[in-house]
DNA sequence: ATTATATTTTAGTTTGGACTAAAAATTAAA
DNA sequence: TTTAATTTTTAGTCCAAACTAAAATATAAT
């Protein structure tokens, strides 16, 4: 059977996979709040039912059929909490977690009329790409927007969903996906960066900067962006 | 807490309460698809719990607390089954298995939304009262179309939504809620009716029949309706 | 290399909600 | 009114998925 806290299982293992390469029991059970040894339980009949591989304390790793689900509930996901933004104009700092219920009990005819209501989307409000429903993803490549140095600018990729509080704060600022911006100075010792958004300034703390990922990366000379 | 099985429970209660007065563990265990002893030990629970009271061997009742979320659950269900029709074009005799997952994950806020949009209905697209959010319902009343006799005519106030083969059934005939029908003979022996739909001329077996309610219903001397 | 720390796994419980089989209570029929 | 049929409840299991506490393994530090 495929239930709630397999798939939640599968997901978090494809994020962590993505964020950090390596996937750890513990990583696990921080990313879904249960603990160490409830990971490894399930771990244990994941890799029964061939989604996983696991080899002890060097992480787990999914097989195609383990991606295959992960992919799918993560479609599902995004769909939605692009779908609950612009059809119901739920703020971007709340869809995804409604999404989190709903995208469990979604069936694949509403999944294709939402996504052809939307027009085929290929990213979520966050930034984040739809994969297919073939099970085919395309990943774009950023970096943190931590990592730029005074003078380059680029545009937002996606940022991070898993915190509201976050979210409204990046709103605020407006830094969504494919905004502008450019990066004035940083201050060491991961400091706060003082950057322009479309012809706005702001200072930003590291903290929340470093889950806003940037792409399209130029040196700029002028002043303005 | 309030688990999805607990409100698939009260929902059930409700309903039954509804049909048929009394609310036994048998009608519950063959609406639920659960075994007799199942229900027993949920009675069981529900009534530690204040939801239901319980005299063994005569059925159960819903306490206030009860139904009030039997009635949150099932204005849930109602909008959600409008909206995914609406604005989904989701067909009628599927509406009710999506709504059945999506009821018990959908957070009020997003309730609201949908309910706006939607510019606050009455009733579902099978023509069952949308409750409110304070818990009040307005349940009209209307009889079995197997009650009528030859020469009536009526208007559906609505059809049962627990079979969606018997729903495309209904759906062919055009006999939609606010459709206006007229019984022109009736077999002996809980035979088929022969009737009018907006001038169309159908046979319809009593089996179905008596699952479609009708309104206000009168004599009519013409042919038509 | 030995010790200390961190990570992961075992072992054993708990909880919710189902199940079967058998017993008890109620209602209907002879 | 005794028997038969129906309905409901007990008693005892099972399963998924969590938990805690303790043991085992791996990594880091002295």
């Amino acid at each position: 059977m495929r239930t709630e806290s397999i798939e939640d299982y599968l997901k978090a293992i494809y994020d962590i996979q993505k964020e950090m390469g390596k996937v750890s029991t513990n990583s696990l059970s921080e990313k879904l709040n249960v603990a160490p040894a409830s990971v490894t339980s399930m771990i244990k009949k994941l890799s029964l039912k061939k989604l996983l591989t696991h080899k002890r304390y060097q992480g787990v790793k999914l097989t195609k059929a383990g991606q295959r689900i992960a992919l799918e509930v993560i479609r599902h996901h995004r769909l939605i909490e692009l779908y609950l933004q612009e059809a119901l104009g739920v703020p971007w700092d709340l869809v995804h977690d409604e999404a989190e219920k709903w995208e469990h009990v979604i069936s694949e005819d509403l999944e294709e009329r939402i996504d052809k209501k939307l027009g085929y989307p290929i990213s979520d409000p966050h930034g984040s790409p739809i994969p297919k429903r073939d099970g085919t993803v395309i990943e774009l490549d950023s970096i943190p927007l931590t990592d730029l140095k005074p003078g380059q600018t680029g545009e937002v990729a996606k940022v991070s969903d898993h915190d509201p509080k976050l979210l409204r704060y990046i709103g605020d600022m407006g830094l969504y996906p494919k905004a502008k911006v450019k990066v004035v100075s940083v201050e060491p010792f991961s400091g706060p960066l003082t950057i322009n958004v479309e012809k706005n300034k702001y200072i930003i703390g590291s903290e929340a900067a470093q889950y806003i990922s940037i792409t399209n990366i130029k040196f700029s000379k002028s002043e303005l962006i």
